[in-house]
RNA sequence: GCGCCCGUAGCUCAGCUGGAUAGAGCAUCGGCCUUCUAAGCCGAGGGUCACAGGUUCGACUCCUGUCGGGCGCGCCA
């Protein structure tokens, strides 16, 4: 019995892997070594809080009857210490309900543990994901959204359980639109209006008129963009300082946004340049490359194109220029031979599904990427309350930062509707956790992969899922602890009542809901068990009085306040979402 | 033409390698504030899971087909 602790340390395991190998392990003992044991959180409060359902699938592989072989399985299944209670129910479901004791325990453990006894993975990654990579022409736009807060809440979770997390910011900072540009830079300094690059929007525009409406000017350009690939110094230093202009740009919208990326994020496009021409002859070399009409293309049998015909993809246009193609292949190659990485997220947009699809196959049979795993984290679109892609209202692109500006004054306005005592300074900081945090939430509580549509009302709602409703429950547990000044941070943990059981249960679930998302990519599994812990602290708030209570049951209560507080706290963190201790 | 994604309550969305009576929120209706933040909680109504077949103990989930929507498919990224 001495060892039989560490073999109940959730630090170690999962709540989930735990059942699941006691599970197994019965069933193997009733014949069924093969069998998963299926388990899962409970479909239904009256059947415990899991139910393994291998039983039924074991059994018909055995020609059991599928009950005789859940009776085996309880018989020999070993939760002492655990379960509290293990049924048979329907076809051959078994259900188990946890031990409060055990669940004290466990919990004992997160509140000493700044992880909340989410057990770091025993085989680290080296894990990159890239995100973000905006154009470096323009300005940052509605369009960078997603990306950012998406790939932003995976590093963050995929850091969080452990791996070894490479944020990879692959800014557009290439390509022929930075011959225009810099040559409008240099006529705008020429002229000293050394406010030209304030707003890219506009500079980019000018740039473009001045390119379609003076023969010289577009001359000049194309030859800049000549001076640029052949390392010319002049106007490299011009493109080298709009492009930091242009970083400082979107440095600040992920300072505003609290995105956790950074220039050392930053490794653009135009890093891979010298490296195109090896891919080509490496492409080559390995004959994958062949001519046709001119161009320097990779056949690939598994994709068709419009005739039927294998898809063609595009390594160098006929004028020998690259394609973001042949960067992506540098890129997976560099990540493989120079990184050693052993996964690679990309996030981003799922409308470049087939690029990726033939980028990684290429990768594969070149040898780029050989066990290191690619995977292309897709999503929707972002769509305006009528169903169509977000636009202004005279069906402009809009600017990231003017959004956020907006997300803030509605918040604004909300605080101070609700709550006018408060100063100005108060209701601005409010509003711009409240306002950042609802645009973000509302973004990573829908799955990924569906177009989502955009919606200020609901998101800065303080109802339902979303930011605000989860930042007020966390400012309401928080509150109660400037109330407590006698919480006693060991004491003891009680669990009576059925709302600190789920609670308890809903605490202990935190680590394989983390692990999913990492898994998966799919960062909504958060914000659904955020919000469920949430409306259980509710729950228990309302059935078991905390301040009122006395002695061990009110530190008992504090506590489990305490780990909720904790753990809104970290998973709206991961979530890249901040707090406030009052609202 | 081929490929990818999608179709679940009036609306916005979940539904985890197939599992029990398909779940939330909003909206609607009805309760609960001399009691720890009512920015809350509890309850009710609301569904042929686009449609038709198939696989099996069991299908929203897997397979085939149909309809409807979005996106992509050779020199932009």
């Amino acid at each position: 019995m001495g060892g039989a602790l560490i073999f109940l340390d959730l630090s170690i395991m999962t709540l989930l892997q735990l059942l699941d190998q006691r599970v197994c392990a019965a069933l193997t003992a009733a014949g069924a070594s093969q069998a998963q044991a299926l388990i899962q959180p409970a479909s239904r409060p009256e059947f415990g809080d899991y139910q393994a359902n291998g039983v039924m699938a074991a059994a018909k592989q055995l020609k059991m009857a599928p009950r005789a072989l859940a009776q085996q399985v309880v018989d020999t299944l070993d939760l002492a210490g655990i379960a509290s209670k293990i049924d048979i129910a329907g076809p051959g479901f078994i259900n188990i309900t946890l031990d409060n004791a055990f669940l004290a325990q466990q919990l004992q453990q997160a509140a000493q543990d700044s992880r909340l006894a989410v057990a770091p993975v025993a085989a680290p990654q080296k894990v990159m994901v890239e995100y973000s990579s905006p154009n470096l022409a323009k300005e940052m736009h509605v369009g960078h959204l997603r990306s950012s807060i998406i790939g932003d809440a995976l590093a963050r979770v995929l850091a969080f359980l452990g791996h070894d997390v490479i944020r990879a910011n692959h800014v557009g900072d290439w390509g022929t639109q930075f011959g225009m540009l810099t040559a409008y830079l240099l006529e705008q300094q020429s002229a000293s209006s050394d406010l030209a690059l304030d707003d890219l929007e506009t500079f980019y525009r000018q740039a473009k008129i001045r390119f379609d409406e003076d023969e010289q000017f577009a001359e000049l350009a194309r030859e800049y963009v000549v001076k640029l690939q052949s390392g010319d110094a002049a106007v490299l230093a011009l493109w080298q300082q709009f492009v930091e202009i242009s970083l400082s740009h979107c440095q600040a919208v992920y300072d505003r946004l609290g995105v956790s990326l950074d220039r050392a994020a930053v490794r653009g496009e135009s890093a891979y340049n010298d490296d195109l021409p090896h891919i080509i002859d490496d492409l080559r070399a390995k004959n994958l490359l062949v001519e046709s009409d001119g161009a320097q293309v990779v056949f690939l049998e598994e994709f068709k194109n419009p005739e039927g015909e294998p898809q063609a993809v595009i390594i160098q246009k006929k004028d020998g220029g690259y394609l973001y193609a042949t960067t992506d292949l540098a890129a997976v190659r560099y990540r493989h031979t120079v990184l050693n990485l052993d996964r690679v997220l990309y996030v981003v947009d799922a409308r470049q599904s087939l690029h990726f699809q033939q980028i990684f196959t290429i990768a594969q049979k070149a040898g780029y990427s050989a066990n290191m795993v690619l995977e292309h984290i897709g999503f929707g679109t972002m769509m305006g309350e009528d169903n169509r892609p977000f636009k202004t209202r005279t069906g402009g692109t809009v600017k990231l930062i003017d959004l956020l500006n907006e997300a803030e004054q509605r918040a604004f306005e909300l605080v101070s509707s609700k709550n006018p005592e408060l100063d100005e300074a108060q209701r601005r900081r409010i509003a711009q956790v409240v306002g950042i945090g609802a645009v973000k939430y509302a973004d990573l509580s829908k799955h990924r992969n569906s177009d989502y549509v955009f919606n200020w009302n609901t998101m800065l709602s303080f109802e339902g899922n979303t930011a605000p409703y989860l930042q007020y429950a966390y400012a309401r547990v928080a509150s109660l602890f400037r109330k407590a000044d006698d919480f006693d941070t060991a004491c003891e943990l009680v669990l009576q009542e059925p709302a600190e059981h789920q609670l308890a249960v809903q605490l202990l679930q935190f680590a394989d809901v983390l692990k999913d998302i990492a898994r998966d990519g799919t960062p909504h599994f958060l914000c659904q068990y955020l919000y469920q812990l949430a409306t259980l602290f509710s729950r228990f708030y309302e059935a078991c009085p905390v301040l009122k209570s006395e002695g061990q049951l009110r530190q008992s209560r504090l506590k489990l306040a305490r780990l909720t507080a904790d753990t809104l706290k970290t998973g709206l963190g991961l979530l890249g979402i901040d707090t406030l201790e009052s609202m």
